[in-house]
RNA sequence: GCCGAUGUAGCUCAGCUGGCUAGAGCAGCUGAUUUGUAAUCAGCAGGUCGGGGGUUCGAGUCCCUCCAUCGGCUCCA
């Protein structure tokens, strides 16, 4: 009996019945079934050892394909778990599964502690093991068995697991001396495993929950070269280097003091003009979009947010009351600035014919957020959101929800944001309690925006149960140097708070109706958008954000005075010029400009001050040569001009 | 909040198994130098070694505790 195999370039060929995808390989080429981790039969990740019964699609999974890396990653945690095994017999096994850089296992060592210093035993054991070249053998067992192994192994994480299984559906992975529940797929052999570096360790709770026993989670990563490690390791270095906390505090962007409290950010002088462009940026995008500014205080009376619901709901894990001379009364600070402009909308009665009502406020909120959880700029207890509250009638969300959409795309655009993700944030259906507002108004938004989000042509992914407890949301995240994501823009349909405001606007047909509340952050935060800013462009602002623009550097001081001069002219141009007046050599000054990332230098001495012109240096490209301080202008505007036409 | 690690001058770091008044480079200050495309020279100053407690004849070094920071977990209006 003959099966026809169909690989990825559309050819076919025909096989005996059970034959394997390394089978395949082999045919094809020995070099490939070298490099073979696993299969993809019919769109389904397999073992490449497993044997095929019928016709099938397959392809062939090396570590250049994304499977092909989690499948090995995940055979890594595996041999992790053997080598764990040996070193602590007592171990008790959670879960051990591959991720985006790596792998990791979450083991119960019950007393024991382990730390970084373990790692290099671990790994050296892992190599070993490696170089055994086991076979990973899959083997179909009955539930029955499987609780049987793991009761007598007594290993409560593992029947735990097994609870959610059906019996048929169960198999066991073994390699070596350790054999694991799994599903699988894993890679032919340990030997395929060339290098392994275990990162960290970290306690996780078991499944997630904060009530549930710690484990210990031992982060690793793996490569099939030597070569890659090193590369990999290399990356990791240099994007270390573009972090902004180590920038920001380079830079003189911000700062943090323990006296002023942790998580509250102090924005230095140069922090300061660079979010001040951002934030006027922004301002005039919005003012185009129809936006109307509005200012409200840090500060609410506990009786807004129990009318929101947010009191309620974070009252006791936030930042508690504010207490006056008066007893009963109670402020709060603003843990969001929604409540505030639902009363201006509320301050005057409103007709359908004013909607939608956009209210912009570049409105500073504070959050008690756990210490554990606070991360530079990223994540802090008092920052800025740049915040908008559009109210519209039911009709017209999903046509604002797409306007939101494209001013979030042009601010992303002008910063060449390019590789974001956006995520559609639905409610969790198995836990509908967690949410307020009726099941029909999360329906109709969510409906919007799926809707609009297809219709913008973004590229999506849907995330159930992510939603906040007051409506669905989209949200824009960009990755931080290290590669983690962080939310940015974000834009959430509310059907809830006009409810609890009993906000109205009178109908064409003269009666009254609730409107529909959009909030809306491109940025998401000053704080968080800067933070990620810094990494993306690893310090080096697009000219019309950096807080200085050029530094004169006089040949000695004999020419400080044209170096005046000349910074004097530039001002008339909008310019933000500098002089550097130290008594040092022009390649000192050089030097100190090149290091703190000054986009323009402009060199002045004997020459330039007799013709009226600057010698131009480009930051990391050097010398451009003289000009006249009027073409150098130019120069500057044409490159401002079309870093903000980008689009 | 939880697990693990780290904490020496403004910054980056040295200080071995506990042993003289704790070191270096950069930054800072003072002076000299007057400089042509990535670091001029000299001098000075700068530290209750994260805080507190303990062990010891003796603690930056060992132990306990608190705080902060880092990597995760939980959380994230």
């Amino acid at each position: 009996m003959e099966i026809e195999i169909t690989l990825p370039d559309g050819s076919k060929r025909k096989f005996p019945k059970g034959t394997s995808a390394m089978d395949v390989a082999m045919d094809i080429s020995e070099g490939l079934a070298r490099n073979v981790l696993a299969a993809k039969v019919n769109g389904e990740v397999r073992d490449a050892s497993r044997p095929i019964e019928e016709d099938s699609e397959v392809s062939l999974l090396t570590w250049n394909d994304d499977e092909g890396k989690s499948t090995m990653w995940h055979s890594s945690a595996h041999l992790m778990a053997e080598a764990l095994q040996e070193f602590y017999p007592n171990v008790k096994f959670g879960i051990g599964p591959p991720i985006e850089t790596g792998f990791y296992y979450d083991v119960d060592l019950g007393d024991e502690v382990l730390t970084d210093k373990d790692f290099d035993k671990i790994e050296k054991r892992m190599l070993e093991l490696a170089r055994e070249k086991n076979e990973y053998v899959r083997k179909e067992i009955s539930k029955d068995d499987a609780v049987a192994f793991y009761k007598d192994k007594g290993d409560e994480y593992k029947l735990d697991l097994l609870e959610g299984l059906e019996d048929g559906t169960i198999t066991f992975y073994t390699q070596g001396n350790f054999t694991d529940l799994c599903r699988g797929p894993h890679i032919p052999d340990t030997g395929k495993i060339k290098a392994i570096k275990l990162m960290s360790v970290a306690g996780a709770y078991w499944r997630g929950d904060e009530n549930n026993k710690q484990l210990t989670r031992i982060y690793g990563v793996a490569f099939p070269k030597q070569k890659d490690l090193t590369e990999y390791l290399h990356l990791l270095e240099e994007a270390q280097k573009r972090d902004h906390r180590k920038l920001g505090k380079e830079m003189g962007l911000f700062t943090f003091s323990q006296k002023v409290g942790m998580g509250l950010p102090l924005w230095l002088p140069k922090g300061a003009i660079l979010r001040e462009r951002l934030e006027n940026f922004l301002k005039a995008a919005q003012k185009e979009a129809g936006y109307l500014p509005v200012i409200t205080p840090h500060i609410g009376s506990k009786e807004l947010y129990v009318t929101s619901g947010h009191y309620a709901k974070y009252g006791k894990d936030s930042f508690q009351p504010i207490q006056t001379p008066h007893e009963d009364e109670e402020y709060l600070l603003k843990p969001m600035n929604c409540p505030h402009h639902c009363e201006i909308y509320k301050s005057e009665p409103r007709s359908y014919k004013d909607l939608p009502i956009r209210f912009a406020e570049f409105g500073t909120v504070y959050r008690y957020e756990q210490s554990g959880e606070l991360h530079g700029l990223t994540r802090v207890r008092g920052f800025t959101q740049d915040d908008a509250h559009i109210f519209c009638m039911p009709d017209q969300v999903k046509e604002e929800f797409k306007k939101v959409i494209n001013l979030v795309l042009y601010i992303f655009q002008t910063l060449s944001f390019n590789d974001f993700v956006t995520q559609v944030s639905l409610r969790d259906p198995n836990d509908k309690a967690k949410y307020i507002g009726s099941d029909e108004n999360w329906e109709k938004a969510e409906t919007a925006i799926k809707e609009a989000v297809e219709e913008a042509g973004l590229n999506y992914v849907i995330e159930e149960g992510e939603a906040a407890f007051y409506g669905p949301k989209l949200d824009f995240m960009v990755r931080d140097a290290i590669g983690r994501k962080w939310q940015l823009g974000t834009i959430q349909v509310d059907y809830t708070l006009p409810e609890r405001f009993e906000l109205e606007y009178t109908g064409a047909d003269n009666a009254k109706h609730r409107p529909v509340m959009i909030h809306r952050a491109p940025f998401g935060s000053m704080e968080r958008f800067v933070a990620v800013l810094i990494e993306h462009c690893a310090g080096k602002f697009p000219l019309w954000l950096n807080p200085d623009q050029v530094k004169i550097l006089p040949v000695s001081d004999k020419f400080n005075n044209y170096a005046q001069s000349v910074s004097n002219k530039l001002k008339i141009y909008d310019i933000r010029a500098l002089v550097d007046e130290r008594s040092e050599k022009v390649g000192r000054k050089i030097r100190d400009a090149e290091v703190e990332k000054m986009p323009y230098m402009l060199i002045v001495g004997e020459e330039e001050e007799k013709n009226g012109t600057v010698s131009v240096r480009k930051q990391g490209e050097g010398d451009k040569g003289s000009i006249t301080i009027e073409a150098f202008a130019e120069l500057i505007q044409k490159e401002i001009d079309s870093d903000l036409k980008r689009n």
